[in-house]
DNA sequence: TGGATTTGACCCAA
DNA sequence: TTGGGTCAAATCCA
């Protein structure tokens, strides 16, 4: 491996090392984690770019980095979908310039001239009408239907980069299972938009959406519009009734990714329980159920993660597969742990 | 045959 | 009035 790949490698995993040691004293610092974790997401980005011409160990390499890089930002997003908007850093998901795969801004208008109007009430995860699965709607129930189109805290966008590989008309995978319900010629727009709703809509009334055009100026871009937050993995029987496909990311997200309640009253160490209770379900308990405190065995993720994309040998299980096994088996043990100690103070 | 996608029409916020 | 968002019938596909 040459080209500068190692010292990026290197780079890489130091930042997730800093991050991991930093957490805990950046306390709601959360433009400083947004910061890191972009940095730790450029590099893998500077090592994707200088992988060209992959041999097989390579290619592997390549998709461990692939996938750790979306799983980076995965987590950022689900980080940045449960905090306030005034601990957003715009400025730090800038994709003018290095290397851009994906970044991420809060939108909280459909207009430009409406960029830094503070989000009305700061709701989370508004859920979107009533019944979703409703049909068409009467006059009576449209009003229980609003077509939200600004002031939508919950809408956020990132800029995907089409996939190198494969089929690059649809945007990599984001780590649900998304139905498509739509596609409309935008005005102005050279590329149509397609509309997506979650697979789980109907199961779960998960409201999660999201939209996705190709840029003008960049047709290898997609912007990616998200809207609403998923339910549908919070609810106890989702994961093990509609497991996500196998070799993509799906294994990320619709794993033990409780998404954010609508009503997290808990704006203290909110980053804290970002990450304490992103991969805390394991055996299907809900967000309620996350320790109120973190603990700092709970922060070193990123670097679980990098550990393991770096230490497996080549194998040829999906690394995500690796990843969240070893954090479920993390998981498994912290509540070994936690019964362990139940049971030893209730004797 | 059932689920996913396409597509034209409808609804409604701006 | 316009155009974005959604619905649902038609169609495709495994």
């Amino acid at each position: 491996m040459d080209n500068g790949i190692v010292p990026l490698l290197r780079q890489g995993c130091q930042l997730a090392r800093e991050l991991e040691s930093n957490l805990p004293n950046w306390g709601d610092r959360l433009d400083l984690v947004t910061d890191s974790c972009q940095q730790i997401v450029s590099a893998f980005n500077g090592v994707l770019v200088r992988i060209g011409n992959a041999s097989d160990h390579q290619r592997q390499m390549q998709e461990n980095v692939t996938s750790f890089t979306q799983a980076t930002m995965m987590l950022l997003q689900q980080q940045q979908q449960q905090l306030p908007q005034q601990y957003y850093n715009p400025g730090a998901a800038d994709n003018s310039g290095g290397a851009r795969s994906m970044a991420e801004t809060p939108v909280s208008g459909s207009s430009g001239a409406e960029a830094g109007v503070p989000a009305a009430g700061g709701q989370f995860g508004a859920r979107e009408g009533s019944d979703p699965a409703g049909g068409r709607a009467s006059p009576s129930s449209s009003a229980q239907r609003p077509r939200r189109r600004q002031d939508d805290p919950s809408r956020r966008t990132v800029t995907v980069e089409a996939p190198r590989f494969g089929n690059t008309e649809i945007p990599p995978e984001d780590g649900f299972t998304w139905k498509k319900y739509g596609q409309k010629e935008i005005l102005g727009s050279l590329y149509p938009r397609s509309y997506y709703r979650c697979t789980h809509q109907k199961l779960y009334h998960c409201p999660a959406k999201k939209q996705v055009q190709r840029l003008d100026s960049d047709p290898h871009t997609f912007q990616v519009t998200y809207r609403g937050n998923h339910t549908c993995h919070m609810s106890l029987t989702a994961p093990s009734i509609s497991p996500p496909q196998p070799s993509t990311l799906g294994m990320v997200i619709s794993q033990p990714l409780p998404l954010p309640q609508p009503s997290l009253g808990q704006p203290s160490g909110t980053h804290s329980q970002w990450l304490s209770m992103d991969f805390s379900l394991g055996s299907g308990a809900g967000p309620s159920s996350a320790p109120a405190a973190p603990r700092e065995d709970q922060y070193p993720l990123v670097a679980v993660m990098a550990d393991v994309m770096f230490n497996s040998s080549g194998s040829s299980s999906n690394s995500m597969d690796t990843i969240f096994s070893s954090i479920d088996h993390r998981d498994d043990h912290d509540q070994r742990r936690q019964s362990w100690e139940a049971g030893d103070k209730k004797d």
